[in-house]
DNA sequence: TAGGAAATCTAGCGGTGCTAGGATTTCTAG
DNA sequence: CTAGAAATCCTAGCACCGCTAGATTTCCTA
């Protein structure tokens, strides 16, 4: 008795994609305010009730598009890590992929870690992709730093502060040609 | 011709400072969303499209409040930072403040600083309360760093950092107890 | 091929931000 | 004191929102 989907769990695990998909499409494209489940109903050409079919509700269709977010994130965050063994260059290469991350995928980003649609990091019961993408952002800190009781504060400070660079970034809050001086200064004050 | 404000005046800007206090406190006590223009109206004892003879939607109440908000952070960070001579002590209170001031009003910090309904900071344009504000911010580490070249970047990062604390904080999203942690290793780090 | 189950849609509920147009109050001028 | 202008305020309604009950259609199975 194998447990292969047959081709109904297929057409319907390919709509929830679809769904995903061009919600995240939309969201990028005009902010997640523009992604309505009527716009939304309409794109993927099936009427409103089928998203309830898939979700529970919107923040269910904005929490999987976030869930998918972490999972593209800890990878970029890997994919730098890995690429680096000295100290300055490696967390400067992870501060620039989360940055930039950020940067590439506002909506993303949003969904992520500013809408706050119940994703839960750092704990027992956290799903665990959020659990990994936390672990890989550990790992580039145990490569760097000395004292290792320190490297979960360590890691928390370092997130913060790369969170608020890339929210008041965003939002033009900071000043305009100064970003790498500011990233410049954060991996080195980090450094011990 | 004196410009003292008449009596026709004076009641307008009274009613205006009850809209914003009513939505400030509806925002605390419940959240943004559930500041709706028909509650709002509703509370202040008048009909919707009065709120739209003050303000010229939603988001421009919003914004009133936020910068009440930054106005008094503003002062809470002076007051911390007069305090104090030393560097360590005087970071740590100025980080202290903010934090605290994150933490006691949530919604009225994400009014500032989360919602974004169009306050612009540390530009030339930019509202005088916002500049003022910044100023505190940039004073205290006047105060403390060498490098006077650099106080600008410091100003920005160590914003940054506090602001990603706080909101990371408020979403449950770093370990519990280690506040303090964080904090120091922040202000350990950012001090040259 | 008939009947039941699954999938899908139509229509609608109560809510939102916002506004046009008319009623009411208040001020002003003769 | 009063007529008319001006400022003020409210009723009613628009288009949209998230979400769902119930009818309808499609599909699978016996």
């Amino acid at each position: 008795m194998t447990s292969e989907p047959g081709r109904r769990e297929r057409v319907k695990a390919e709509r929830r994609e679809l769904i995903l998909r061009v919600a995240r499409e939309l969201a990028e494209a005009e902010g997640w305010d523009a992604v309505t489940t009527r716009r939304l109903s309409e794109r993927i050409e099936y009427s409103q009730p089928v998203l309830y079919s898939h979700f529970a509700n919107k923040d269910a269709i904005i929490a999987a598009v976030a869930e998918q977010g972490v999972a593209e994130l800890a990878v970029a965050i890997e994919q730098a890590r890995r690429a680096h063994v000295e100290p300055y260059p490696l967390l400067r290469a992870v501060a620039d992929a989360y940055l930039g991350f950020a940067e590439a995928n506002p909506a993303l980003y949003d969904a992520m870690f500013t809408l706050d649609v119940g994703l839960r990091f750092a704990r027992p019961d956290s799903p665990p992709v959020l659990r990994e993408a936390f672990g890989q952002f550990a790992a580039a800190f145990e490569a760097v730093i000395q004292d290792p009781a320190a490297i979960g504060t360590f890691t928390e400070v370092g997130w913060a502060a790369l969170h608020g660079l890339a929210t008041l970034t965003r939002a033009g809050r900071l000043a305009d040609g100064q970003h790498d001086a500011r990233v410049d200064l954060l991996v080195q004050r980090l450094l011990a």
